[in-house]
DNA sequence: TCTGGGGTCCTAGGACCC
DNA sequence: TCTGGGGTCCTAGGACCC
């Protein structure tokens, strides 16, 4: 999708179409903390882009319209999405809450031509939530990501097997997956610049410099990727974080953000049927130096009582002699219940502060999510 | 200039077991 | 007095993606 959540802001206030919009943080008159998650292709004239900071965006365009995100929404836009997708193949393969691997192949001979299919898509899209989309047809989901980037917005790739050497000579190595700052200053070092460049270097060589990044790399820049569409798989982590308006080391503060992060894991676990075995503690300094603590456990885990209690526990292991910007907790090594023997025991067993915590959500589902809230939280 | 929040995957060292 | 090789699990950090 183009632009997405900008887009959907634009679909839902008529009168923010055709001015930037930028969605992200608060921007505090230029003091806000935080990034933009999103902007409109207007504001993308004024040099803002994703993931650049809001208070950078606020001098750049202090004119556009600043709004909250609200992932409700466009998650709920995303399910229509997902679902027009799923109407063309079951191979349907979420990347994101905004762009989706389809595999079309076993559609064509009773669809039609794959850029007909491409073609229809992108119509049932317009239709469905009155927005835009990009789409690349290529032989394979490497090709196809980059092609869907190349003519956005509305935009429509397709690339032929017999066109691919051509198609990536002269783009740059960034746009290769798994290519980030890190990896393309050292290729840069190596004097690689290009895709093309890149795929005259020898299988061995890359291997020998980049481990099994290099075999990735070596392969993709050839075009190549047999990795298959898959359209279910298994979550394994749930994690929430946030970084404080002030740096603080308020041990009382800090401590009360630990329960409240992890009743929020705790519902997510819930809503999913999940249960854990390890706990991650992450905190980053004011110096951006960012840390973390995990423990695991001999059992498993699902209300936000019991992830607190482990994450306190790291949290004590932790030096205090600098200010605290961000601090997250995470549950992983994830059991679905029914899936795993040892669960039998514990529904037999069925823990009252599991059960507290499912009144918790159902009161909350009824209610509305501020019905109800611990006493800490009131402090 | 100041750097969010949600994730996945990889690497490397150490403990431990046989 | 000096200690192999194979394997698993755990932990911490880092790169990357959207």
């Amino acid at each position: 999708m183009d632009a997405f959540y900008a887009s959907i802001e634009q679909l839902d206030h008529p009168e923010y179409k055709g001015r930037p919009v930028i969605v992200g943080a608060d921007p505090k008159a230029g003091k806000g903390r935080g990034v933009v998650a999103a902007c409109s292709y207007e504001a993308r004239k004024f040099g803002i882009r994703s993931a650049l900071p809001i208070s950078r965006a606020w001098k750049l365009c202090p004119q556009g319209v600043y709004v909250r995100p609200r992932m409700n929404r466009y998650v709920e836009v995303s399910q229509q999405v997902m679902d027009v997708f799923r109407r063309y193949t079951d191979l349907v393969e979420p990347l994101s809450i905004d762009e989706a691997f389809l595999d079309i192949t076993g559609s064509v001979a009773l669809l039609g031509p794959a850029d007909e299919i491409a073609r229809s898509i992108k119509k049932a899209i317009r239709e469905a939530t009155g927005m835009t989309a990009s789409v690349g047809l290529a032989p394979n989901k490497f090709l196809a990501k980059i092609a869907s980037d190349l003519k956005k917005p509305d935009g429509l790739v397709v690339l032929q097997e017999a066109d691919v050497d051509q198609f990536l000579r002269d783009l740059p190595i960034s746009r290769l997956w798994g290519v980030g700052p890190k990896t393309e200053a050292r290729l840069h070092e190596m004097g690689f610049r290009t895709i093309g460049q890149l795929a005259s270097a020898s299988r061995e060589s890359l291997v020998r410099t980049l481990g099994s990044l290099g075999e990735h790399l070596y392969q993709l820049s050839h075009g190549k990727d047999d990795r298959q569409v898959v359209p279910d798989w298994e979550r394994k982590s749930v994690g929430t974080e946030t970084t404080f308006d002030e740096d603080t080391d308020d041990r009382d503060l800090l401590l009360r953000t630990i329960l409240e992060l992890s009743d929020h894991v705790a519902e997510r676990l819930r809503k999913d049927e999940y249960r854990a075995r390890k706990v991650t503690l992450k905190l980053r300094y004011s110096n951006f130096s960012t840390h973390t603590k995990q423990h695991s456990l001999d059992r498993l885990i699902q209300t936000g009582d019991e992830i607190a209690a482990v994450a306190r526990q790291l949290f004590s292991q932790f030096p205090l002699n600098r200010k605290i910007r961000l601090i997250g907790v995470s549950a992983g090594d994830l059991h679905r219940g029914r899936e795993d023997p040892e669960q039998l025991t514990l529904f037999a067993t069925s823990n009252p502060k599991e059960k507290l915590g499912h009144a918790v959500d159902a009161i909350k589902e009824k209610f509305g999510i501020d019905s109800l809230r611990r006493g800490s939280q009131l402090l």
